[in-house]
DNA sequence: CAAATAAGTTTGTGAATAACAAACAGGCCA
DNA sequence: TGGCCTGTTTGTTATTCACAAACTTATTTG
């Protein structure tokens, strides 16, 4: 937003930019990423020795790929939020009961990460999901995210517009600010959100936002499945009322068990 | 081992050891870092704002925590592994039958890195596995190291002892060299590895490593659960036949799959 | 209530260093 | 054998990172 004078590094933003590059191809050689980043070779070689001299990066052969410390760092972040320990088992249950795929997100800088997700027995094959898994998610993508979205104030909502956009990816996808203040309003006044295949067509999803006494909004769980699955009562009651109520259960329990730290802002 | 004269990047060590800094301690401030990495404070602040604005990092209040995207980041490490997405299916099924944790882990630079770990209906609590799995395993410390380790030929466990050493963890921890090298050669002829208490006492496991044709080691798996179910037949017969007829599945399964590529050295 | 403390942030400056080129080494294919 | 790919190494200079010290802001304390 505003042009941050910060004092920043080059070297570090390389890094990163290699870094992103790795994480894209999974397996890369030197010249490519060279003529991708434009970078010269030699520089792109020696980013990418020190990274795996700290262990960031492994070769195999001639190429390069993120090492296996990404996994214990991504663990490391679940296990740090609380929204994770105390939601996760509320998540598997509520995917035993319902027999779908349940899902706990979390917002990050106007985006959607999967903190967890369980499979319920009768939950549709899972492919797809451990595809999109990998990048985070628009927040009008989904039921989690337009359940947060949802509890933001309006101003928050058009940040987030303006810095990620709103992406199309099926022909129900809302890709215009005024069809998007609509839905919220909507979801606020329906208490829970819903996604009907605005990013893959064929599934739906029910969403609930997890906030405390302050509003301060600390994520969102969803339960998701197959449109032949999700019709009549069961998709207009028994699934709401079943996620409203996990994500009640998720509030206090947060509330118990953090009493006092609340995730602050960043600006 | 060899004084790699490789030219390397200070800045980019630096930045590496802020975010080992953030991961240990989950949530730092500036002043902080400054002093545990002898590091000016104006230098760590850079640093810190420059991976913010890469996303790597967030800033909760006057503190700093490793950003979301690390949750991906090790997803994609996980997705890219062959014996992920081949073994997932079997772990999952292993953990059922047998009713314990079921493990999946790989190798790298001489520790333990888990891919994946499924629960069985009668396991012990995992709160421990929780924390755990956080930072990577000396292999001496568990059964499926172990059965790793005993794929190796001597002079690369030598390496890894070198590199590592032995920690001890419990008095049933193997310190010695000999001590380890008489455990492996036992491994080979039982045709599985033992875990008993070597890492936290009352656990026992049945471990069994992943391998192909041509001896290239890819990892293995493992059934861990309480001493006070890890009797008899079950743990002398059963679970080992279990375990070692579900590493064989999923041998045969990767060798098809992944016909051709196999995971080179990177000496 | 002001002084003192301690945190994060900013800035000027010089010595360190990262990046470029261009050469080198090694494998592969024709 | 000779070209044409890689990845790796090296000499060099402008760039840039890190220090130190000042500044800001909030909290604590006599």
């Amino acid at each position: 937003m505003t042009a941050d004078d910060v004092r920043t590094l080059k070297t570090v933003e390389t890094t990163s930019r290699i870094l992103n590059a790795l994480q894209r191809h999974g397996n890369v050689g030197v010249t490519e990423l060279s003529n991708e980043l434009e970078l010269s070779k030699g520089a792109v070689y020696n980013h990418l020795a020190t990274l795996r001299k700290q262990g960031f990066v492994v070769k195999k052969g001639d190429e390069y790929q993120l090492s296996n410390k990404f996994i214990n760092y991504g663990k490391s972040v679940q296990h740090q939020s609380p929204l994770y320990t105390v939601g996760k088992e509320y998540v598997d249950r509520l995917a035993e009961k319902t027999d779908e795929y349940a899902h706990l997100m979390v917002e990050e800088n106007g985006l959607g990460y999967y903190l967890y997700r369980e499979r319920g027995e009768n939950a549709i094959a899972e492919e797809f999901h451990a595809w999109k898994n990998q990048k985070p998610d628009y927040l009008h993508h989904s039921s989690t995210g337009k359940a947060i979205l949802a509890e933001f104030p309006c101003e928050r909502v058009e940040e987030v517009i303006e810095e990620h956009g709103l992406p199309q990816s099926t022909e129900k996808t809302i890709t215009t600010k005024e069809a998007l203040f609509d839905e919220l309003e909507k979801t606020r006044e329906r208490g829970y959100a819903i996604y009907d295949g605005e990013e893959v067509s064929g599934t739906r999803a029910v969403g609930v936002a997890i906030v405390d006494k302050q509003s301060n909004t600390y994520g969102a769980i969803s339960v998701s499945g197959a449109v032949t699955r999700m019709q009549g009562s069961r998709w207009e009651e028994e699934i709401p009322q079943q996620v409203k109520r996990t994500a009640n259960l998720i509030e206090i329990d947060l509330q118990t068990k953090t009493h006092g730290e609340t995730p602050e802002s960043k600006k």
